[in-house]
DNA sequence: ATATGTGCAAATCTTTTGCAAATTC
DNA sequence: GAATTTGCAAAAGATTTGCACATAT
C-alpha cells in the first residue's frame, strides 16, 4: 500500500492501558473520557494497513507507554533490551513512520540537550512545553487559549493546521524562587 | 567582560534604517514606533561591552538587513562576499552569542528542509511561524491572543518567560485552493 | 598588555541512504 | 509470490572544539 495520510477523526482510547499523562498516583484520571489518550499506536497503524512487524510491535510498544519524552537514541536503547539486533535506522524509519501518520509529535525542548529530537504520542489536545534554562525541567502546558490561537490561525491566515509546535523556555518557578533566595540572602549579608 | 544577559528593554530603533519586517513599498511603516524594529545589532552588542571585530560588523550588517530566515550556511556564503576569510566557526560563535544576548531568534521553520536552524532578529512581539509542507511557504503570524497566551503561561507555570517559539506546519491557502481544483476537475471529469 | 576572537582542521552528534537478505501479507 | 521492511555500512548534514596566531580595547 503507498503511503497516505489518513485524516480520520480522534477516537477516545477503548484499552484500560497506562495513560503517560498522569501521575500512576491518580489512575482514576485514566479512563475512556481522557483528553490525552487515543487508540494505541499499533492499532492505529494496523487498522491503516500498514506492515506490522516485530520490530515496530516493540518500538510502537515503547513510545506508547514512555512516562518521559524519547529521543531516537534512547528509544533505539530501549528496544535493544528486548531485541538486540533491531537497528538505529530501523528506529529513524518507524519515527518517520509515525510523524508521517500524525501519530507521534517531535519536539526540540528548546535544544537543551543539543540538537536531537524528542518524541512523544500526539494527544488530542496540543500543549506548549516550557523548558528550563537552569535546572532542564520540562513542564507541559494545555490552555483553551493555545487552542483558540490555534482557530484564529486556521481562519486568518488560511492554513491548514496539522501540526503545532509551541516551545517556550525560561526559568522554572523552582528555580527562579532559589534565586530569589540568594539575593535576600546576599542583602542579608550586607 | 565576563559574559552576562542584561535584562534591559526594548528600546525603539532611532535609525532610519531599512525595516526588514514590511515591504519596501511600504516604507511609510518602518518609523520610531515601529514594533518589529529595534536598534541595530551593533549599536546593541557594543553597549553590552562586547568587542566589535570587522568579521562580526559584517555579519550583524547581514543579518540586520536580511529580509529573509537566514541559516549558518547561507549567513556564511553572504559574509564571505564580502570577506571571503571568514569562516564557518566564526558564524556559528557570532550567532551563539546573539542567542545568548537574546537578540535574535532560532527558528526550525518545521524542518522543511533539513535539520538546520533559521535566524531572525528579536522582534518586539513574538510571531508564530506557518509553514507549508506542500510548497514551502512561510508565513508569519502576530497576535494579540498569542501574547495572552504568553501571560497566561507564565502566571500559571511560574515559569519566567525568555524564549517562545511558535510553529506551525500545514498547507497554505494557495495549496489549499489548489487541491479544491483539483478535485472540482476529478469530479467534472466522471 | 592582556583578554578575547579568529581560522584551520578535525571531531562530534544526529539523521539519512543504498543495497542485499529477510519478512509480512 | 510480490511488495515491503530490515540490518549493515557508509555517507551526509549541521554544529562544535582545541589550539596557535591575530586583534580589539
Amino acid at each position: 500500500m503507498p503511503f497516505e495520510i489518513h485524516p480520520g477523526g480522534v477516537i477516545a482510547t477503548k484499552s484500560g492501558a497506562a495513560c503517560s499523562h498522569h501521575e500512576p498516583s491518580d489512575p482514576s484520571l485514566c479512563h475512556t473520557d481522557c483528553p490525552f489518550e487515543r487508540r494505541p499506536l499499533l492499532e492505529e497503524l494496523a487498522s491503516k494497513g500498514v506492515r506490522i512487524t516485530s520490530q515496530r510491535r516493540i518500538l510502537l510498544e515503547i513510545i506508547q507507554s514512555a512516562d518521559e519524552h524519547l529521543d531516537a537514541a534512547t528509544l533505539l536503547t530501549l528496544a535493544r533490551e528486548r531485541e538486540p539486533d533491531i537497528d538505529r535506522a530501523t528506529v529513524y524509519r518507524t519515527l518517520d513512520l509515525l510523524k508521517r501518520h500524525r501519530l507521534i509529535d517531535e519536539l526540540d525542548l528548546m535544544h537543551l540537550k543539543g540538537e536531537k529530537h524528542y518524541y512523544e504520542v500526539k494527544t488530542r489536545r496540543d500543549h506548549a512545553h516550557l523548558a528550563c534554562f537552569q535546572c532542564g525541567h520540562i513542564e507541559e502546558f494545555t490552555s483553551p487559549l493555545f487552542e483558540q490561537l490555534k482557530r484564529e490561525i486556521a481562519r486568518q491566515s488560511g492554513f491548514e493546521v496539522r501540526v503545532t509546535r509551541l516551545e517556550v523556555g525560561g526559568r522554572c518557578r523552582a528555580c527562579g524562587a532559589r534565586e530569589q533566595d540568594r539575593t535576600e540572602i546576599a542583602e542579608a549579608a550586607l
